[in-house]
DNA sequence: CTGTTAGCGCGTTCAC
DNA sequence: GTGAACGCGCTAACAG
């Protein structure tokens, strides 16, 4: 840091007092005279005195700070969840360190070594790896920082998570559009190895055996964290398979959906029904507006920050998984 | 923090070595014997050593740690900001703490004064409270803290700035609407006195005077930080001055307006144009397609965050100020 | 190349 | 109610 112009000991001297009344006045038990506390106060004010922060964490082992580490920030969902977490931190007098993993596996496993030091109290992450090795975080736990998951998570490893139930939102989803006849459905995702991916997909699956729908594998289809690359791969899978509905198991997917029957004059919903996970606010200001599955962003980061506060504060965890409802809402781009 | 599980003295002692020379090897000065320094990384990463970084930073007056303070976070054009910045932070090795201030001045106040103390080397500011006084940010001089602001700015502080030029964007808009009989034209701002708003009005106003139109000061519009209250006064705004054009300062705004004009079957643009500053990637496929103009958010941050390591570097500053240019892009919702 | 020593700035004993 | 002294964990001098 930057050198603060003054310490503690250059006030004491300047107050003619010892650095250990100093402290104490800045420090909220009884033990000082309440004149000199305010004397001591007024002074620091005047020279600018501001107690070291380091050496503070240094002494009590306590940094008050927490980290959030996901693979992205500059989208609806995660900025809003980041926002939830940032303002319980605030009210917890607590600071919030910020961490983008790009949706790198290798990334994500170098922030979080870098935090094994103890720079923070408390993790709060969405997971960028699944289908990798996972035990970089069980050091966290010999190291006795923890950790609570939302949204994208690890199912192998044993820590608070917050999450909406995708399984549940995408079977009913699914089951709507099946229901009238929307055979065959398209479902997109990023990565199927990816916990909602997973849980998304299942819920897709077990939708078309409710139904006794056959499911065509090809239209469970990978795309990309590239918009461009995304494009190409719907636009084959509109052209290819004609699916008559379209489930977009992220945000990004279902405007690049819109984007390509723009492009190729494919009208929905007549032609092509589609819904997604998304929290656009605007999403009934699209053309047509878009049906969403949408999670309750801001909520589910909220409720991660609480959980790992309550973990911070020793107090007993009611739940070790807090499942959230996603809300579906049919617009016109579902409409029969 | 939550205490590590060792700290370099337990390890120096397993190793039968002096601490400093553990210290050694965790630093990259070639001072120290290649074997050596294998085997004490090997016996750290056994016994899960991590050197303490609140240690660390009290020694050398360095916390490799950076604040982006900023009103809102969950909006396109500051999580993209965001973006950059953190990208930038993580290349240069540096940790990114955020804060939110929910537009409020008095939290900006609360947040900057808990960072005198030295918990950061430097900050990143997009302001909240143009209008009150700003001397407390006189005092992160006084502690050496450097301050680089982006895209809100208060104009009496002197520290490097980085922005667009919204008079010129707002003037060329409002030329434009102006030119095509869209008199009168609504300018839709949130605050009046945060010095985007007063660029965006002062070239709003320009531009009247350049194309010779009389302005009514009534359609100089102060809009809400709250939606339902910011559609109410478009919607008054809407009904009783009959604009033929809005400029929406923010690109909530713009959306509220599409809102309205959905609401009350105004037809867009028949009726009304709109043009909005946004960063809405999806400005295409709103009903109509949404004219924009678009600042480049990530590279704002991007810049705003170079700027801080070369000074954080010692390297001279080439510019104080910082302009890059906003693209203006009419779609169909400015369509003549 | 390695060990010894002396703080970084603060907060908490324990005396008085 | 206040002061002296110690140590949190680490690193930079300095010596050897």
């Amino acid at each position: 840091m930057s050198k603060s112009f003054i310490n503690i000991k250059e006030l004491a001297v300047a107050l003619n007092l010892s650095t250990s009344t100093v402290s104490r006045a800045f420090r909220d038990k009884g033990d000082i005279n309440a004149d000199t506390k305010q004397y001591i106060l007024d002074k620091a004010k005047e020279l600018g005195y501001y107690p070291n922060i380091y050496a503070s964490n240094l002494r009590d082992s306590k940094s008050r700070t927490i980290a959030v580490i996901m693979p992205e920030l500059a989208n609806n969902f995660f900025s809003l969840a980041v926002k939830g977490i940032e303002r319980v931190a605030q009210a917890n007098g607590y600071h919030t360190l910020i961490y983008v993993t790009d949706s790198l596996y290798q990334k994500e496993v170098e922030i979080v070594e870098d935090l094994y030091n103890g720079r923070v109290e408390g993790i709060i992450m969405s997971v960028s790896g699944e289908g990798n090795d996972h035990q970089y975080i069980n050091k966290l736990k010999q190291s006795h920082i923890p950790l609570v998951f939302f949204d994208r998570v690890y199912d192998d490893i044993d820590v608070p998570k917050v999450i909406t139930d995708d399984y549940d939102s995408s079977f009913k989803a699914t089951e709507y559009l099946l229901n009238n006849h929307c055979d065959p459905v398209a479902l997109l995702v990023i990565d199927k190895n990816v916990s909602i991916g997973n849980a998304r997909m299942k819920g897709f699956v077990d939708a078309h055996k409710k139904c006794k729908v056959k499911l065509n594998e090809n239209l469970v289809v990978d795309c990309s964290n590239d918009l461009e690359e995304s494009c190409q791969i719907i636009k084959h899978t509109l052209l290819t398979y004609k699916p008559k509905a379209i489930l977009a198991s992220v945000e990004r997917l279902a405007t690049a959906s819109y984007t390509v029957c723009l492009d190729e004059k494919i009208k929905i919903p007549e032609e092509v029904k589609i819904i997604g996970y998304s929290n656009l606010s605007i999403a009934s200001l699209l053309n047509p507006s878009l049906s969403t599955i949408t999670q309750p962003a801001e909520e589910l980061g909220t409720k991660a920050a609480e959980l790992l506060f309550d973990i911070l504060k020793d107090k007993p965890l009611l739940q070790k998984e807090v499942v959230l409802e996603a809300e579906i809402i049919h617009r016109v781009s579902t409409t029969l």
